[in-house]
DNA sequence: ACGCTGAATATTTTGTTGATCATTCAGTGA
DNA sequence: TCACTGAATGATCAACAAAATATTCAGCGT
């Protein structure tokens, strides 16, 4: 069996049980019996435990940024495109985290020990804003933006709330999409406008 | 010495010992024994521990409801003194923190026990939200608002990030102003263009 | 040499027991 | 009767030992 095919294999094998005991609750030990090798073994694999939860992030991550990357390049308006982003992303992590209650312990591991990983995750959907923020712009539905990468920052920081939903909040999701889309309202009107750059800020 | 006064004090000394050993480690005797009562006395002026904390909390609150009722009446424009209650607020918990970093851990707690005292803040603080944003239409700065209460809780929500900073991130003050700035920015654009309700969403 | 094991070690978690603490309330003194 | 105390109660916490667990690595089989 070929090394890339043994990690998979490994991955997979923790992915089953963290999904099910949580991240705490399932040892390498275990892990490995899964996987008939020792726990030992797995260390040529993975250097760590965390790098496995990163591994299974990462994995999650990878069909968002796909699925963003289809939506930032669609024919739809820009305007729609940016809802429909940030409302895939909300629903799919809360639909995961509502059927597997256990992804969100390993979020708050990888927040608490990780957190540049979740920095390196805010920057690749930035790619994917600032596509749709440039097609706005040169469409003329969005008023010049000095810079998308920038502004796309913004607009991160404004929807933070509803990145990991059930973390910062026990809002149901019609009422997280509601909300969502009030900000949205107020973001997208803003874009449309043109953002004047901030005068100066007394205390 | 009148029944409020007794309260007062037991809120003071309280808060000393809040302040400085975190809420955790101040047990009711202590705070009696700065009063000369007895632990028992403390609960004829306050339900619970619990309620000690929430009458601290009331309390910050009180001084930054009143300086935000000022810049809401104030004679600014109506932008900036929206710009003006956030950095405010922002500045204030911020360096309140700073000062005293074991106020964090009632922020924590009340957050955690009384989530409906949290809302009763933001309804509080609504208010002057709406002044401001009733102004900024009247005066033509803004473009009309349909209901704005609930425009005043999706800005709410986009700016939930800077209420406790220091419970969501840890950046520095000069970087969550600029942040905040950059979000405001996007926000004042929108007002000023007018919020067009959101269209139909689809999964 | 290479891929793996399993024992050895270091770190974390768990379990237990004795405090400590929040809260209640019968009773005391004015 | 009224304002309080202090002992009683159950809940929570801290500390320490024991058990599990993550991680390393010397050495074994191929």
């Amino acid at each position: 069996m070929t090394k890339s095919k043994t990690r998979e294999q490994i991955l997979d094998a923790a992915m089953k049980r963290i999904k099910h005991y949580g991240y705490g609750k399932t040892t390498m030990s275990e892990i490995a019996r899964d996987c008939d090798m020792s726990a030992g073994n797995i260390y040529r694999f993975f250097a760590s435990k965390l790098d496995i939860a990163e591994a299974m992030a990462r994995q999650f991550n990878a069909d968002l940024y796909q699925a963003m990357s289809e939506i930032a390049r669609s024919n739809d308006a820009p305007a729609k495109r940016l809802r429909r982003v940030f409302h895939y992303s909300l629903s799919q992590t809360f639909d995961a985290i509502e059927r597997e209650a256990k992804i969100l312990e390993v979020a708050e591991v990888l927040g608490e020990e990780r957190p540049l990983f979740m920095n390196e995750g805010l920057a690749q959907e930035r790619i994917y804003l600032c596509t749709i923020l440039e097609d706005g712009v040169e469409q003329g539905h969005f008023a010049p933006i000095a810079d998308p990468n920038y502004t796309a920052e913004m607009i991160q920081s404004a929807l933070m709330k509803y990145r990991f939903p059930q973390l910062f909040s026990r809002l149901t999701l019609p009422k997280l999409r509601r909300e969502l889309n009030g900000v949205l309202d107020i973001i997208i009107a803003g874009l449309q406008k043109g953002i004047e750059k901030t005068p100066e800020t007394e205390h």
